[in-house]
DNA sequence: AAATGTTACGAAAACGTTTTCGGAAAAATA
DNA sequence: TATTTTTCCGAAAACGTTTTCGTAACATTT
């Protein structure tokens, strides 16, 4: 049961090496009966051809790398989880890294695993990564390269990403329609396609219902934190500037200015409606509990490991593959607080 | 650069591949010219041996596995990620598996990094796991067994917990010398030990203080739940069971207390108080902030993976080795729900 | 000068597979 | 019966390392 090989099974049946290989490797060129009992005796004791020999030869390894940029964000470890599951059920395993929105790190985990020889990775990019030479290393050792919401369109590679725009402009678009007018929005950085695309359907929702765009209403938390939010909704408060509705980034950003608000007195939903993007598992914990734009992160994972299968089976044929921009659809998820 | 080998440099420098294998493994038996002049050239294209020949030829792949319940539990990815960094920091790769709380998938975990080769296999068990064969597995596969979190003492292994008792303990004795007399406990089922730990050390901190134990006062929630939770919480209110303070079990089923007791008015904590366990990272957003305990999760990955080097060396002199129980001390985080 | 010790290196086996190729035996065909 | 085809199997090379052991060359000691 322990070390038990490919020539141990041959000594037992006196057959060789190469026929036990290929009678578990499922070749053609093996008599029924011969195949039968090794194959038997093999779901017996629950052999498994050493998994290591096995990739030294074939130069595969069914391993997998993911590298994502935050491990205490539920949105990513749902995903993290998706891919993984997906993972093994296609026979791989998942190598995990983190570089926890350090771009130094990241270079680092996307190096350990190419070293490591995955047949493929799976990013979401830090918010600081700017460049990108390590991705292009990834390409050049032949490694399946596949970008993930945090993406850069400066490599190219299939990816997979939340419906931004439009999922901002259906927000945006849903606040209006309940007679909204003054509507907030908490943006982060610059630099972060996440953050452009949420603002580009948040100023289009607004273009579209005739509403004039009010940079006063714009706020800009970097870090996207529960505190920096808190902070940037007071000082439109102490500003005095008039709102009846708040669009945060995310889930998290929106818990700071529900606790802002609240501290304020300012009443949820009925003064000023506050809607998340996210929703994070805690997001219906809260009170008020949280609206919020659910990115069903479980279709991440099939659809990256999707991806996957398929650039590698062309790859195999040598066929010429067009990479694939997936974009996950949402689905608004309304709470308290809007 | 791409599939560079030992014999490309032994060629280049017209020496045999063992001198360069040696040379970079740094054995002495090598004139420290020669080891210079290969070694810069290795740094210089940043040559690494084939770690699958490495780990074929050594039996060691530099490899640990992972099993966690649940990878939406912030508690958990906390450890994950700080298993995870220290491991890297030891040169070790991580396999991540998650059970989802399924013993079924446990199982299936287990095996399959047993069958990945991992030197150490590092598990928290699911709340329904009661038969431990697949630990017997791990042990007799001769891989390292480490326990944390959701332990088994039915497998010897060296372990990694909360002080569950002593924190339950200085949380409920927190409450009593506030004043609180009624202390309600909603704790989990009866097979989990850490349900059983922190019920014991809520009980011998009202023993200590000459609180008489009232049955009433205790929920029992299975799934600890936020909806279960609050289910609980509502039967007790209906019963009239009069209660100045509630300890939950996590802070979970604490927000779902909070929710409920929000709900019927009851004002926190000027009525009932309110005290969670594991100071998850949304605990301080909630509103009123959540008080808990913090496990400074960090400290496991480190003590974790001390404790595997440690045992490996020992396995490796041959020198026995006996299990080490590390407990992880707590600290009480107060907020605005006490 | 002979014996012994030290240094620096290479040959070669081994790790456990996969896969190509050749060929014997059996079957099918002429 | 003679020839060709098919079926089944094994020998052996290869994957890229690590590590033992042998030994030539040189240095040191008697």
């Amino acid at each position: 049961m322990k070390g038990i090989k490919l020539k141990d099974i041959a000594e037992r049946f006196n057959v060789s090496v190469s026929t036990v290989s290929k009678a578990i490797a499922g070749y053609s060129d093996i008599r029924n009966e011969t195949k039968k009992k090794i194959l038997e005796y093999v779901k017996k004791v629950n052999f498994r051809p050493n998994s290591i020999a096995s990739s030294l030869k074939t130069k595969k390894t069914k391993t997998i790398g993911i590298v994502i940029p935050d491990m205490q964000n539920l949105f990513f470890t749902k995903i993290l989880q998706s891919i993984v599951n997906s993972a093994i059920s296609e026979g791989y395993r998942s190598i995990l890294t983190c570089s926890n929105e350090s771009y130094e790190r990241e270079v680092e985990c996307v190096d350990e695993l190419i070293n490591n020889n995955v047949e493929a990775i799976f990013i979401a990019l830090s918010d600081k990564t700017t460049e990108y030479l390590h991705l292009q290393r990834v390409k050049d050792s032949e490694i399946i390269l596949i970008q993930f919401d945090k993406i850069s369109k400066i490599i190219p590679s299939s990816t997979v990403t939340t419906n931004n725009i439009e999922s901002a402009f259906e927000i945006t678009e849903r606040l209006i329609k309940s007679g909204r007018r003054k509507i907030a929005h908490l943006r982060g950085g610059y630099i972060s396609q996440v953050s452009i695309d949420r603002f580009i359907g948040y100023q289009r929702a607004l273009e579209k219902h005739k509403i004039e765009f009010d940079k006063n209403l714009v706020m800009i938390s970097e870090q996207r934190s529960f505190e920096e939010a808190m902070l940037k909704v007071q000082e439109m408060i102490d500003k005095a500037i008039d709102f009846d509705a708040v669009f945060a980034i995310d889930d998290k950003t929106a818990m700071g200015i529900i606790k802002c608000l609240s501290l304020n007195k300012i009443k949820i939903p009925d003064q000023v409606a506050v809607v998340g993007f996210s929703n994070a598992a805690y997001s219906k914990y809260l009170s008020p509990s949280l609206s919020s734009i659910d990115q069903s992160s479980e279709q991440f994972g099939t659809e990256i490991m999707r991806l996957f299968i398929e650039e590698k089976k062309l790859k195999k044929l040598s066929l010429e593959y067009s990479f694939s921009q997936v974009k996950i659809p949402t689905h608004f998820v309304r709470r308290e607080s809007f």
